[in-house]
Formats: C-alpha cells, sequence, structure tokens
DNA sequence: CTGTCATTAGTCAGACAG
DNA sequence: ATTACTGTCTGACTAATG
C-alpha cells in the first residue's frame, strides 16, 4: 500500500555557521560566514579577547561555503565569490571552513533521528529523508519529537517537511525556514504548491527556470497546465515528462537507505593559474597529488576504476574532460596516473590552467576483482 | 551484398545539488 | 583578483555490433 506514504524531509538550517556559532556562541546574531581555503581562524589578542578575520580583509579566490542568516539579509549567500561578498558585506566576520566537526554533528543528528525513525536516506552532509510510513504516531507530534530529540543532542536547530513523498516534502521543508514544520497533504497541493517558483522544486536550476521562464511558466501552477508533448519537445523525453509529473505533485521514489558510489574524484583550484611549460613541475607534482589522494580514497572505500577521467578548467573557465576505460579496473595511484597521463595528452594545452582534477568511474568492489594471471597467456604471435 | 535500423558502450559537455 | 569541491544524472554524439 504505496498510496500511505509519509515522507520527511530535515533540513539542519544554516549548517555549517551554526556549527561554528556552537564554538563561538558570543557571533550569535552578527553576519557570519564560512569560506577561503586559506582563512585564518579565529585569535587571542593581549586583552584576552577573540579577534575574527573580517570580509573586508580577505585576499584570495575562495568562495562562500555557508553564511549565516543575518549574512543572508546583507545579500551575502554561498558560492558567491568571497571578494564579491567583501564589497556588501565588509564588516562581517569570516571563519575558516572545518568539516572535520561538521562530519561529526552530522553523524550526531543522523544518528538521533536514526533512534526514532530508522529509515534514512542520507542527501549530504546537513539533510536526509525520512520515511515515516511505518511508524505509530501522529505526523505533528512526530515531527517535533525529532525537531526536540536533534536540537537536545547537537544544540542545533532544523527544519522538517512531511508530505506524501520526496519532492514535495523538499520543497515544504524550506516552506517555514529556519526552525519550522511544514505539513502537506496532497489536496493541498494546489493551494500551497502550485503557487510556488518553478525554481523550488529539487532538479529545475537556473538553466531550466531561464526556458520554462521564456515558455511564459513561471510557477508550479502553470507548469502543471502545461502540455506534456511542448515540456518534452524542449527538455527531451525523460525530463520533460518528469516536469509534468513534478508540477503535478507525483514523485515514487523510495527512500533509499544504503548505495553504493558511482565515481570518486579530487580536484583543485591553483592559487595562481599555472602556465603549461613554465610550471611544469608544479602542475606535474599537483597531478600526480590528486592521483594519489584518488587511489587512497578508492583504498579506503575499497573499489577499483575501469574509467580514469581528468577534468581541466582553463584560465577563462572553460573546462575540459577527458575520459579513458581500460581493460581491467585500477587501484594504485601510478596506474591511475599513467591512464590520466593518456587523457591528458588528449587536451589542448595552449592557455593557463586554474583547475586540475582526477576522476575514478565504473568502479568494482575491489573483492570482486578478478586478478588478472600476468603472463599466463603468452601473445600469440598472429591474429 | 548493401543499406538501414536498433541497441549498447564509450566519451564529452553541461545542469544541478549540497 | 570573482566564481570551491564532490558527486549524480541526462543529452548528444560516435563507434561498434548485429
Amino acid at each position: 500500500m504505496p498510496s500511505s506514504r509519509r515522507i520527511a524531509h530535515l533540513d539542519m538550517d544554516a549548517f555549517f555557521a551554526s556549527v561554528e556559532l556552537l564554538s563561538y556562541p558570543e557571533l550569535k546574531g552578527h553576519a557570519v560566514v564560512v569560506g577561503g581555503r586559506s582563512t585564518e581562524a579565529p585569535s587571542i589578542n593581549a586583552q584576552g579577547e577573540r579577534t575574527y578575520a573580517r570580509l573586508r580583509d580577505y585576499v584570495g579566490r575562495g568562495v562562500i561555503t555557508t553564511s549565516t542568516y543575518e549574512a543572508r539579509a546583507l545579500g551575502v549567500f554561498s558560492g558567491m565569490g568571497l571578494m564579491k561578498s567583501a564589497v556588501l558585506a565588509p564588516e562581517a566576520i569570516l571563519l575558516p571552513a572545518n568539516f572535520e566537526a561538521y562530519r561529526h554533528y552530522s553523524r550526531l543528528f543522523k544518528a538521533t533521528v536514526a533512534s526514532i525513525a530508522p529509515l534514512i536516506e542520507d542527501r549530504g552532509i546537513d539533510e536526509i529523508y525520512i520515511d515515516l510510513s511505518d511508524i505509530d504516531e501522529e505526523t505533528e507530534s512526530l515531527a517535533k519529537r525529532i525537531k526536540n530529540a536533534v536540537s537536545q543532542a547537537t544544540g542545533l536547530s532544523c527544519s522538517i517537511g512531511v508530505s506524501p513523498n520526496k519532492l514535495l516534502s523538499k520543497i515544504c521543508s524550506d516552506l517555514d525556514k529556519p526552525n519550522g514544520i511544514t505539513i502537506l497533504a496532497s489536496t493541498e497541493l494546489a493551494t500551497r504548491i502550485w503557487p510556488l517558483a518553478a525554481k523550488k522544486i529539487n532538479g529545475i536550476g537556473p538553466k531550466a527556470n531561464e526556458k520554462l521562464d521564456k515558455l511564459g511558466i513561471h510557477t508550479i501552477g502553470e507548469l502543471a497546465l502545461a502540455a506534456p508533448e511542448m515540456l518534452i519537445e524542449h527538455f527531451g523525453r525523460s525530463t520533460g515528462q518528469w516536469l509534468h509529473q513534478a508540477a503535478h505533485g507525483i514523485d515514487d521514489r523510495p527512500v533509499v537507505t544504503t548505495s553504493e558510489p558511482k565515481s570518486l574524484s579530487r580536484e583543485t583550484t591553483f592559487e595562481r593559474d599555472l602556465h603549461v611549460k613554465q610550471d611544469r613541475t608544479r602542475l606535474s607534482e599537483v597531478f600526480t597529488e590528486l592521483c594519489h589522494r584518488l587511489a587512497e580514497d578508492l583504498a579506503r572505500k575499497g573499489y577499483a576504476a575501469k574509467t580514469i577521467g581528468i577534468k581541466v578548467k582553463y584560465a577563462d573557465f572553460q573546462v575540459v574532460t577527458r575520459d579513458l576505460t581500460v581493460p581491467d579496473a585500477l587501484h594504485h595511484g601510478t596506474s591511475i596516473r599513467n591512464a590520466a597521463t593518456e587523457c591528458l595528452r588528449r587536451i589542448p594545452l595552449d592557455q593557463r590552467i586554474r583547475l586540475l582534477g582526477v576522476r575514478a568511474g565504473s568502479l568494482l568492489p575491489i573483492s570482486s576483482l578478478n586478478q588478472a594471471p600476468v603472463g599466463h597467456q603468452p601473445d600469440l604471435p598472429f591474429e
């Protein structure tokens, strides 16, 4: 009986920034942003007071990872370049990201939710879907209990949406943020969902939104009225059908509690754009380092890769990728580097390089690996 | 035998998200 | 001196296969 599904989406409020405020409670109520690769941690001055880096003092190519709601009010959002945000909010406090702490609180809040409702789908560090269908408790009471438990365990607030499916719950968790609960019945689709902007649907990003805009479609309700054939014409079969269903609140995706990774990657942006010949040595060091880091990641997770790919971002932000699929899965840094080098040969290197990345795809568990009999069969002298 | 069509794998770009 | 890093998915195209 999948018709009685009850799915929650839980989203931690301004997660990274909120975790930082646990360490620096005196910053509560201030505009704070987290980000920057070499941002200085707060230090204690001669008077024994903590001093913080200000956005206006930032120099570099970093972006904002998260900002507090006070900072967002100044027009400063995640993804924005720090140099640019410094113009908007020069006085805002800048803190370095501390991913170990975020992972700790991530595990903590997920374990806390799991003690109440165990069917959880991980959606990254700060959000989850929860299948509440088989729990015998009224929705509002259950949502409050989950929220209180998370607050107790972590000192952090979250927002929760509950509806018959993931699509609607994701929209709902955002409707009363921060620290809110939104419960939606499918009968309320037209009144509460259709008035919302189309881009509130998870999966409609800036590009699709602009395309819809040009078709005269601005709200989810307008999208629901559009002919599916027309959507298919403009967005392709799969995306077109999905858009139509989404606008009607239809989503059968299950809450997936376990999954295998499809790819692993490592990439880095240089302090300055590197010249292929002039900075050859540095480029080669970084390249090797990325390959070995990727090999470590593969080893830690127990995978080998049949496909190795590289990514280069030029000084003008143009991105190119190249892939190579090899007959036998790789997992050593050196063999990954060899494959990646093959890929690198196939790209133009006539411009300065901003970013270099290496990727491993078509992953196979190491345990399933068929150790090729080395030199077992000699090459035949004929075809 | 040749051309066409369907299917699949591989490659690359790009959108999207957290 | 504006624009990170990691991962998933889809669409378009090509080549190989039947």
